[in-house]
DNA sequence: CAGCTAAAGTATATGGCGTATACGCAAGCG
DNA sequence: CGCTTGCGTATACGCCATATACTTTAGCTG
């Protein structure tokens, strides 16, 4: 995880990871592990272990699951790699199904049939996952495009803004010469209180 | 892209797509684009171009918006390489960059500020994007997994439930034993409303 | 038509990846 | 003492993108 966190997901090799271990050469990992992808399945039960959740869902249900998706994305921002790797792998480890579950009681508990429960947690998911995801890639492709320093990342932009003016995208460029609006932490609360809103007014119509 | 489109993202080979195109070594591709990233650019954009876009926003700003995040839908469906592969590439493409533009215009004439109108579409495409890339991960799981037979999926399946039980996820595990609620489709379509919805209240507060 | 050039394709090689297979070595236990 | 069991290693394979250097082909020009 350490590597991970460090190089994102793509910085995530058996070689590394030995290396980080100390001395060993990375077929040693399999005597731990039955491939990367066991490997992988490890991890992200162990992130999705850092999730907080209350021990039984509370008398406010709205809370409930703001609480699970927000400490969800707070995890994610930690481990950029969870929402990189998480789709790739079935969401069958013990702490993930138990998050799961978490959501599935909640919603029961306000009269969703068990098939609207799955599809609001689903939909919560994906919106916290790809909110990650999309921060996780925006790291990943600096790191590969090279943009480290301020002024290369200056120039790309630049280049960019030269882009969207050549295509007719006023406002696209317009934008690009001076980014504005809500950051992201903010562009997900919003929107999770779109979703939110909307389970509230199908559960209650 | 038709390479993609039947073996999915991980099958798009320099090897595969030379070979499809004739009896070509993969080298031969290097002379028509720069690299594969190269040609992952080109094929986003071109699977962009698929999208229908009004040639100008009409009066029903909701319906504008709402055809682009289903047309994207119905493109991502049909190219499920396209959700894996966007979030790795920048979106810079004209046609995709033609796109977003268009979207900045709905916004910003329904009195949005640039930045808003930005945060908003990043929103509606992370959902059209998060969802179609739930759906590939899906195809591509049972491709890896050789869950092709319905006998295997049923194992599959069957040991997963075991493990939801095992867990302790009472509700999981009776999902699990009987799917059912509103399929990927309905889905995508509730949560667009509920985000439009919530842009909506936020746009005439 | 001869000859040059530029484009298109190929051959070969490098370095990285996951991992199958076979081996070395030490600790513990009968 | 010898055997298993657990852990680490060495080597090799196949696949990947791609750098480099070569050959072939087509077309234009003098």
């Amino acid at each position: 995880m350490a590597v991970a966190d460090e190089g994102g997901a793509e910085a995530l090799t058996m070689s590394a990871v030995a290396r980080r271990l100390g001395p060993y050469t990375p077929m040693s990992l399999y005597r731990h592990v039955l491939s990367k992808d066991g490997l992988v399945d490890l991890m992200l039960d162990a992130a999705t272990a850092e999730i907080a959740l209350p021990p039984v869902p509370g008398p406010d249900w709205r809370a409930d699951l703001r609480a699970v998706v927000m400490e969800t994305w707070e995890m994610a921002k930690r481990h950029l790699w969870y929402a990189q790797l998480a789709p790739t792998r079935p969401p069958l480890g013990p702490h993930t199904m138990r998050r799961t579950e978490f959501q599935l009681r909640v919603l029961a508990g306000q009269g969703a049939t068990l098939g609207q429960a799955v599809a609001y947690a689903a939909v919560l998911d994906r919106h916290a996952l790809g909110s990650a995801q999309q921060v996780a890639e925006e790291h990943a492709m600096r790191r590969r495009l090279g943009l480290d320093t301020p002024q290369r990342l200056t120039e790309a932009v630049t280049a960019a803004q030269g882009l969207a003016e050549q295509a007719g995208c006023e406002l696209l460029a317009r934008w690009m010469s001076a980014p504005s609006g809500p950051d992201m932490d903010e562009q997900f609360e919003i929107s999770l209180t779109f979703l939110l809103d909307g389970i509230e007014a199908r559960l209650n119509p």
